[in-house]
DNA sequence: CCAACGACGTAC
DNA sequence: GACGTACGTCGTTGGT
């Protein structure tokens, strides 16, 4: 049983200490003594709390003793206006501040403390400051530094701080003085001589009545002259206990805080973090969740549901890794407000109840005349096919319409999305499950508060629908989503349960052999620097390279201004004839493989599967592209022959062989179409290297007589084009001068002019409609368009080019996959879908299917769109990824 | 003490 | 300041 606590804070002592500490932002006092409080609530959790304030009266202290704190400078111009502003903050959170005139805070919490510690509450003082450790009393007033974090300093401890007993620190004080409030101590007694002595003869009373035995000249001068001024030094060091102020409970202990005002202050004063943290209270609607654990009550929510045609479901699982969970319940809601939870797996329930209940989901779901929606139904029904489960008919997906109503934003959840859209807090998971290492599968979570959680998340989503789906017709993104987005989800679902084979054995050898190398260029490096050190450590690499060393520092990073030391750098020294840079950079090659792929990649093997069943995120990038994790499988290495060797640790299925293939230039295909620009098109349509054919324009010379160099050169204008690469850019890649890049680029664009009109065409649109849109409808907002920063605006237009093109190749391939998938189930071929690479996709299929799926597989991707020029599909087979090629 | 951030490097 | 879209690892920093 620990007793209930009372923490009364110094307000100006945290006031001035964030002031000083904090320099980078506005309301900067504001932010700190804020934080601090907030710290204080969520770690401490005290039953009382109250904020000490001085006021701008004069104290007693300084009618005492007029030179009382009259050294200290006025308080700096730009606190002045914080401190009616941390007032109010204090209000928001309903915290008593207390101030009275005449005293200080010190008198305030003296007085607080004492009173409290009388009715048995623990008094804790929030101050660093050492004069309050004269108020500490056993147990019952303790002193705590929240800067020093969970560090209370009771009776116990001041010997250690003070080296003298509790009771001789005031008189150890009177003896010091203080500098800081301009009171004089004893001259010619510092701190040895003032313990010393008290530590001899007891008190300040003590040490006067043994003056004579104090044998040091100066100590005892000092002594003497202060023998007249001591006691009023004494009364004004000594903090009051004894103010016309009671301790109630009723009045410090903790009341709500008023989250309205709060956020309406964090938002005027833009700390959006803060604001971030204190969510919008919440709006209660009336809910009616029930939980169906009987057959009757079951089908009385089903029959709701086929009346209705249209419901939203939501699983809950035992594992966020669709691979590894098992179902444990299922939420249902066809009405809002109305949602029911069907528990199946909980702990300890019955079997057949199991059986009965999943026998009726599974009707509904697989019932093709009724939809269902969901929230990232990807999951769902992950879980669902991994089950056997069938579930026909459409599936909507609110966060897939989140996602293409406002591409650019990275939160689709369900969390946020209800604070936004629907101003309502949703119970998060952690709350029923908790989270770390104290969080419990959704099986143990007892069935009432499952029941509300999963319910609500049931009934959120139906509520989300309805504000999205208006939205989603009244952007025009219905072709999108109905065309693109929407049938991918189960095309995905598979691709993540198939997963793909991984070698172990292969990647363990290759791990081993790089160690081996590592160590020898560790070893190396160690030798060239002349010493050991982490070679990972671009700080530390940087002052052995650019200040041990004194090699010529090239360029700092842009954010913190240090010394860079990635590879262009690296590069450039090398060229200059360093050796260690050199080393470096096989260092960092290996080190790189060897710690992301090769050691991470059998790390993610399935225990169930055997296989590794990576992620495709489809809510990810604002272009409309997948992303991969958990592992990423859209960036294994190809470019370099070490990182080649990682694709060979991919293999299918045994007697099954892989089929890749990959789009020939389908960016820039892309831009030939959408710019119908003649030199472009016509050297897609004849099939001639695209690269060699620019070149040949640019420099105006026969494609075969090109040069490697200004292939190279044309190459790098092709996919500028696509980024919006300038001249400094290019000069830097082709290693040329800028003006020689200039003069590339103003060729390139007086030979193809129609790429130069199309670009500002492209821009001119987006600019007038503060969006783009891809070929397919997708879209996105582009604010920088607007913005009156030039930076920010060139940055707009290279986006609007960028993805316009990269969008619409995103959209073609996930076409093909649609199609591949439904030609595949249809034409009852094993062939399955395993990796998306942007413009490649990688099948694995019996040695017996190879054929055919090669040639489906080609003429599936080609056929996608027919523009102006061919889209060409290159598909290669092996018996590993890096045969695929 | 661990989460967020910065630097770096891999892919298309 | 100067090239778009991602994700993972490692080291460093600072308070979720």
């Amino acid at each position: 049983m620990t007793r209930e606590r009372f923490f009364i804070v110094d307000a100006f002592a945290h006031i001035f200490r964030s002031f000083y500490a904090i320099r980078n932002i506005d309301n900067n006092a504001v932010f700190g003594f804020t934080m601090m409080l907030r710290k204080l609530m969520a770690e401490e959790n005290p039953e009382y709390l109250a904020i000490a304030f001085d006021t701008s009266e004069p104290t007693f202290r300084k009618e005492m003793y007029p030179e009382y704190k009259a050294n200290r400078d006025a308080m700096p111009e730009s606190l002045v206006p914080q401190i009616p502003i941390i007032k109010e903050m204090c209000d928001a959170y309903n915290i008593p501040m207390v101030a009275m005139p005449g005293f200080e805070a010190d008198d305030i919490i003296g007085t607080l403390a004492k009173r409290a510690a009388e009715q048995g509450v623990q008094a804790v003082i929030v101050s660093g400051d050492k004069d309050m450790l004269q108020l500490v009393q056993g147990d019952d007033i303790v002193m705590f530094d929240p800067k020093k974090g969970v560090n209370y300093l009771g009776e116990a401890g001041i010997p250690d701080f003070f080296g003298c007993r509790p009771d001789q620190i005031i008189d150890l004080l009177s003896i010091w003085g203080d500098s800081a409030d301009n009171i004089p101590g004893v001259k010619g007694v510092g701190e040895k001589g003032a313990k010393k002595y008290l530590a001899e003869y007891g008190s300040l009373d003590g040490i006067y009545a043994n003056l004579d035995k104090i044998t040091a000249k100066r100590a005892r001068t000092g002594f003497e002259e202060a023998r007249d001024t001591i006691e009023l030094t004494k009364t004004l060091i000594t903090i009051r206990t004894d103010l016309d102020l009671p301790f109630t409970k009723e009045v410090y202990q903790r009341h709500e805080e008023h989250t309205d005002d709060l956020r309406s202050l964090f938002t005027r004063l833009g700390f959006k973090s803060l604001l971030d943290a204190t969510p919008a209270k919440l709006k209660r609607i009336s809910t009616e969740y029930q939980l169906l654990d009987s057959e009757e009550r079951l089908k009385q929510q089903i029959d709701e549901i086929r009346k209705k045609g249209f419901f939203v479901f939501d699983i809950e699982t035992t594992s966020l890794n669709s691979v590894e969970a098992e179902l444990v319940g299922v939420a249902l809601c066809a009405e809002e407000g109305k949602a029911s939870y069907v528990p199946l797996r909980h702990q300890g329930q019955d079997a057949a109840w199991t059986a009965t209940a999943e026998t009726l989901l599974k009707e509904v779901l697989a019932d093709e005349n009724i939809i269902k929606c969901a929230h990232n139904a990807k999951y769902d029904i992950s879980v669902l096919f991994n089950l056997g489960w069938t579930i026909q008919g459409r599936i909507e997906d609110t966060m897939l319409m989140s996602y293409l109503i406002n591409p650019n934003e990275d939160r689709h959840g369900m969390d946020h999305l209800a604070e936004k859209l629907l101003n309502y807090r949703t119970i998060h998971f952690e709350e029923v499950a908790g989270s770390g290492k104290d969080m419990v599968t959704f099986d143990q979570v007892p069935l009432d508060k499952a029941c509300q959680y999963a319910a609500e998340d049931a009934d959120i989503t139906y509520q989300l629908y309805d504000v999205l789906f208006p939205q989603l017709k009244e952007q025009d993104l219905s072709r999108v989503y109905d065309t693109v987005e929407r049938p991918l989800i189960p095309v995905l679902a598979r691709m993540e349960n198939t997963g793909v084979g991984v070698d172990e054995a292969y990647l363990k050898d290759m791990s081993a052999t790089m160690a081996t190398a590592i160590e020898g260029l560790e070893q190396e490096i160690y030798e060239l620097a002349g010493e050991e050190f982490n070679i990972k450590s671009t700080k530390q690499l940087g002052v052995i390279l650019f200040e041990k060393l004194g090699l010529p520092a090239v360029k700092k990073t842009s954010k913190t201004k240090s010394y860079s030391t990635d590879q262009s750098v690296l590069e450039t020294l090398t060229a200059k004839g360093h050796a260690l840079p050199a080393k470096l950079l096989d260092y960092r090659m290996v080190t790189k493989l060897k710690s992301t792929y090769v050691d991470a990649l059998p790390t993610m093997i399935s225990a169930k599967t055997g296989r590794v069943h990576s992620s495709f995120n489809q809510f990810v990038a604002a272009t409309g592209r997948l992303s991969s994790n958990n592992p990423n499988l859209q960036n294994i290495p190809i470019r370099s022959e070490m990182g080649r060797d990682i694709r060979a640790a991919f293999v299918p299925r045994e007697d099954w062989v892989l089929v890749g293939a990959d789009y020939s230039q389908i960016e820039l295909r892309l831009m030939a179409h959408f710019s119908g620009d003649e030199t472009l098109v016509q050297g897609f349509r004849s099939g001639e290297d695209i690269h060699r054919r620019t070149a040949g324009e640019i420099m105006d010379v026969d494609p075969n007589l090109v040069t490697d160099d200004m292939r190279r050169a044309a190459k790098s204008i092709n996919f500028g084009l696509i980024y919006g690469m300038g001249e400094f850019r290019l000069a830097q890649e082709l290693g040329i001068p800028r003006k020689k890049a200039r003069e590339y680029m103003d060729t390139y664009f007086e030979k193809m002019p129609r790429v130069l009109g199309f670009r500002d065409e492209v821009i001119e649109k987006a600019r007038e409609i503060g969006e783009i849109r891809t070929y397919f409808g997708r879209h996105r907002q582009l604010p920088e368009l607007a913005s009156r920063n030039k930076n920010l605006q060139a940055q707009g237009e290279r986006l609007a080019v960028n993805t316009l093109i990269q969008g619409t190749a995103a959209e073609i391939i996930k076409i093909a996959m649609i199609r591949l998938d439904e030609a595949l189930r249809r034409q009852n071929l094993q062939a399955k879908l395993l990796l998306q690479v942007h413009d490649e996709l990688v099948l694995e299929c019996p040695q017996e299917e190879r054929d055919r799926v090669s040639k489906l597989l080609a003429e599936t991707m080609e056929n996608v769109v027919h523009f102006e020029v061919p889209l060409v599909a290159e598909v290669h087979t092996g018996t590993n990824w890096k045969e695929t090629k």
